[in-house]
RNA sequence: GGGUUCUUAGCUCAGUUGGUUAGAGCGUCUGCUUGACGUGCAGAAGGUCGAAAGUUCGAAUCUUUCAGAACCCACCA
């Protein structure tokens, strides 16, 4: 990298330029792969696989912004980083849309074979499956692309494949005709746990039943009309003395003229409706039970699609389930058997990809056997083998793990992982096998794909092709996602590594936060209200756009997020920035000749140990002290946390005080002062851009090349973290500049409330002795004073602002300037201020109670507390007399 | 119905095992063309920590009750 010429360096941060280039350097050059290393211990993060049909959120913004901070940070610790980026098949939520999109063509999936269709889903994939990774480059990840994988190569095909073999041959899978959510939408059936539910405002209608035999009525009230169709009982409960009369007779179910029975149930709630429920058996969970249990008939009255079949009345026929409900409602007011209708808000469970009503459906599906294999997955939770953050997430992951359900894993649809078995043609022979059977031609291959997330519960294992890698990089270390997926994705990925590999998937889970709109509501599409992240990497920068996301959302609580949210980071950048072009506009060799003005300076390492003073080995002892919580809140996974330490590093300690206590030595005459000073400030600085760099790569790669000459491949990326010297905390040189920062902060106090503006000079007169020549000096170049005179025995000079910190006196002459009313009113209201705490600590000091029982320390600060505000109130109080 | 989380400055949030005068960012007000930065600098105002009771020498922090908000799970026809 060829140095630039300070002075060409622009007075704000422009990310455009840096971005692209350094990304395409870091690429260019590999740093981010990684191979196996014995001789490095591994840091592992397998991406949370976008679906092929995804594009970029502000949700993945931080998603994988938390991700790249480990990747890096760890990188930097001398970990051997890998971070595997790769894309999901996402069957069923691909298969819609291309459905969709044949559709607009004129295409339907029906009239075409199971081939065909299969090339339009890859077509799909090689048009649309790269785009979210091309948005996520313009992030600044640092995946390892030479291992980008997708659910449907060869290699992990084969093991999504192995993987229900083996769990068929052992007995944890099986095939069962059973009740499921059915989508009619992309008729499939779906797991419990791709079913939402919405409130929805319907109606509750009371049908009047006939009796045989008897001119009685029971009352049944339904939300679902239509169902009444393939009714085949009415229970009311045992205890219910209202029907006991009528138990065991039948009844005549209107339109279709079935003979049902009356029974009595302990399901059946008195108080609700009218305490007799109609019973669908094959349309409703709870009627299945029941039906189950007193053994009805399961009539099915629906087609996949959920139209009415040929099992209801020829009328009533091929309609759409809710054309149908209106004819039958239609038909009971005719027949006057329409009791009355409530208005009735009830929730309805959806399918979450097709956004319709699901329907409680019985049909011939595959299922595994959870209860078993989940055992060893809870226990590495709640062992904290596997650690969550924030915790509470554990309960809810306990929660479900203990009451987990059969997990129906067989869809009906062709874009995915076929079922490996084969049903013989000839007989009731099945095979299964991962590899189809030699005589194919007698074998008929089960239609069937499975669950997505029984392919992607695989995914940190077998995203490593071979033993090798996999023994080297696998457990993973680290998982970031998103709560929403604890069941479908990570409970299932710690049960699959449980089982295969007896060997949990990864040490640490991040969930991270939900992000919402200002007004508190998800982000989302269908509102409008998410702003496209490359429209904000374009205004802000990719840099700006991390550190805010990372910056406001806290670890276990929702992000509020909005666009100016942005400017918090991009300020940032052009703090870090304009520090870095202080420090290198005065440095002399980058300069030519010509510009080299009478700032320029040397670099001279050999100088800094000869010209170091309390100032140097402050911010030094605060660097460290700033590494120590900064490494303290990663292993702690507080990332916020971490990215407001270094902030508050940058901002408040290195620019506000450091670069401004460094100008007093920058700007005096001696030639090897300059350039230690600015020797060890640029060393300090780039120590600092590595603190900063995890966060943001960009910036922090641009000017750390424009620091020192840098090898082609070089980069801040690859090279190593600051260590932790506990021996460079220097408590008294914090001590001593905490004295200048109060000392300073009073005497620009006098001046802003004294509305002295710089341009008034003024001379400062401190009466300690505790303030050395040194001091003094730094004292007058951040207040920029004419004279500033330090004497023990000194008498207040008349008509001066005053002010008392740590038993030193400052008194600014005024005479003429000064406003004696403003100024008693200044000291009045500091005393009341002081004095009120002085009362405070008076009576605890003299409570009993407190001296007893309270730790010496306490007890000892308390006493040191008050003994100096009593001085101080007596100080301020003297002062008062002398304005008098 | 069960569970989780939250309630601190106008807004968004920090606040470790109870112990300095409860902090930050944004916003507000005042002043500033200070040889890095107005995307900046300096200063200031602003809070009875959701309510009540309790434990304690001492509570924003612990306990209980109550009020309000968000989310998850289950679910009544």
């Amino acid at each position: 990298m060829q140095p630039k010429n300070p002075a060409d360096i622009p007075k704000a941060y422009n990310p455009r330029d840096a971005e692209d280039k350094w990304y395409k350097y870091w690429e260019e050059h590999k740093l981010y792969h990684s191979e196996v290393d014995s001789s490095k211990t591994p840091y592992t993060i397998v991406i949370p696989p976008p679906n092929i049909t995804g594009i970029l959120h502000i949700g993945h913004i931080l998603n994988n912004t938390l991700q790249d901070i480990y990747i890096r940070y760890k990188r930097m610790k001398g970990f051997n980083a890998c971070w595997v980026p790769g894309i999901d098949h996402a069957s069923i939520a691909t298969e819609s849309k291309v459905v969709a999109l044949l559709k607009e063509k004129g295409i339907s999936k029906s009239e075409i074979t199971r081939e065909e269709f299969l090339k339009h889903c890859y077509e799909w994939k090689e048009k649309y499956g790269g785009i979210i990774f091309q948005q996520l480059r313009k992030l600044g990840v640092s995946c390892d692309w030479q291992r980008e994988r997708f659910t449907m190569d060869d290699h992990y095909y084969k093991k999504v494949i192995e993987a229900f073999v083996q769990l068929y041959e052992r007995g944890f899978i099986y095939r069962g005709y059973r009740m499921v959510n059915w989508d009619p939408a992309s008729k499939s059936a779906i797991s419990d746990e791709e079913v939402f539910y919405k409130e929805v405002k319907g109606k509750l209608w009371y049908f009047k039943y006939p009796v045989k035999d008897s001119k009685e009525f029971v009352i049944v009230a339904t939300t679902r009309p239509e169902t009444m169709l393939g009714d085949t009982g009415v229970a009311v409960n045992p205890e219910d003395e209202r029907y006991k009369h009528l138990i065991g007779k039948k009844i005549i179910l209107p339109i279709v003229g079935r003979e049902v029975p009356l029974f009595t149930d302990e399901y059946v709630d008195k108080e609700f409706g009218t305490g007799a429920v109609k019973v669908t058996p094959a349309h409703d969970v709870n009627d299945y039970e029941m039906g189950s249990r007193h053994k009805l008939e399961f009539i099915n009255i629906f087609n996949e699609d959920a139209t009415t079949n040929k099992n209801v009345p020829e009328e009533f026929r091929n309609l759409d389930r809710y054309e149908a409900r209106k004819k039958v409602v239609a038909r009971f007011e005719e027949l006057g058997l329409l009791y009355k209708v409530e208005d009735y808000t009830h929730k309805v469970g959806y399918s979450q990809r097709g956004n319709v009503p699901i329907e409680p459906y019985l049909s011939e599906q595959w299922f595994m056997k959870m209860e078993e294999l989940s055992k060893p997955a809870l226990g590495a939770v709640l062992d904290e083998k596997i650690k969550f953050h924030p915790e509470h997430w554990i309960k809810t992951y306990e929660h479900w793990m203990t009451n987990i359900r059969d997990w129906c894993i067989s869809r009906q649809l062709w874009w995915g992982h076929r079922i490996p078995v084969w049903y013989n043609k000839n007989s009731n022979e099945i095979y299964c096998g991962l590899n189809p059977p030699k005589d194919i031609d007698n074998w008929r291959q089960d239609e069937d794909v499975l669950d997505t997330w029984a392919s992607s519960w695989l995914w940190a294992q077998d995203v490593f092709t071979n033993e090798r890698d996999q023994n080297y990089y696998y457990p993973t270390d680290l998982l970031v996602t998103a709560p929403d997926i604890i069941f479908f994705w990570v409970a299932r990925m710690i049960i699959a590594g449980m089982y295969f590999k007896k060997k949990i998937p990864f040490k640490d889970v991040y969930f991270t936060s939900t992000v919402r709109d200002t007004q508190g509501r998800r982000m989302s599409k269908s509102l409008g209200n998410s702003p496209d992240p490359l429209d904000l990497i374009e205004e802000y920068g990719a840099d700006a756009l991390r550190f805010a996301i990372i910056y406001i959302a806290p670890l276990g609580q929702d992000v509020i997020f909005s666009s100016e949210k942005c400017e918090i980071g991009r300020n940032f950048a052009n703090k870090i920035w304009n520090a870095g072009r202080f420090l290198l506009m005065n440095l002399a060799y980058r300069l030519p000749v010509r510009q080299a003005g009478a700032q320029s300076i040397p670099l001279n390492p050999s100088l800094k140990e000869k010209y170091i003073d309390f100032t140097d080995r402050w911010i030094i002892s605060r660097f460290q002290s700033t590494l120590k919580e900064l490494n303290s809140a990663f292993d702690k996974f507080e990332v916020n946390n971490a990215s407001k330490i270094v902030y508050s590093y940058v901002w408040n300690d290195f620019c506000d005080w450091y670069v401004e206590l460094c100008k007093q030595r920058l700007y005096s005459a001696d030639e090897e002062v300059k350039s230690a000073v600015l020797t060890r400030a640029i060393s300090l600085y780039e120590e600092m851009l590595k603190l900063v760099h995890p966060f943001m790569p960009f910036i922090t790669e641009e000017i750390w090349q424009l620091l020192y000459e840098r090898k082609n491949g070089e980069s801040i990326s690859t090279t190593l973290f600051p260590e932790f010297n506990e021996k460079l905390i220097d408590k008294n040189a914090e001590e001593e500049i905490l004295f200048v920062q109060e000392v300073v902060t009073a005497i620009r106090n006098i001046r802003g409330e004294m509305n002295l503006p710089p341009s008034k000079q003024i001379n400062v007169f401190l009466k300690t002795d505790k303030v050395t020549e040194e001091r003094a000096r730094y004292i007058k170049s951040l207040v920029r004073i004419n004279e500033l005179k330090v004497d023990i025995d000194m008498n207040k000079p008349k008509a001066s602002a005053s002010a008392v910190v740590k038993g030193c006196d400052i008194y600014i002459p005024l005479e003429g300037l000064i406003d004696l009313d403003v100024e008693r009113g200044r000291i009045k209201k500091e005393l009341t201020r002081l004095s009120s705490s002085l009362d405070a600590v008076k009576k605890k000091l003299s409570n009993e109670g407190f001296v007893t029982k309270a730790p010496p320390e306490v007890l000892e600060r308390e006493k040191n507390k008050m003994n100096d505000w009593e001085k101080t109130i007596e100080k301020l109080n003297q002062i008062l007399v002398d304005l008098e």
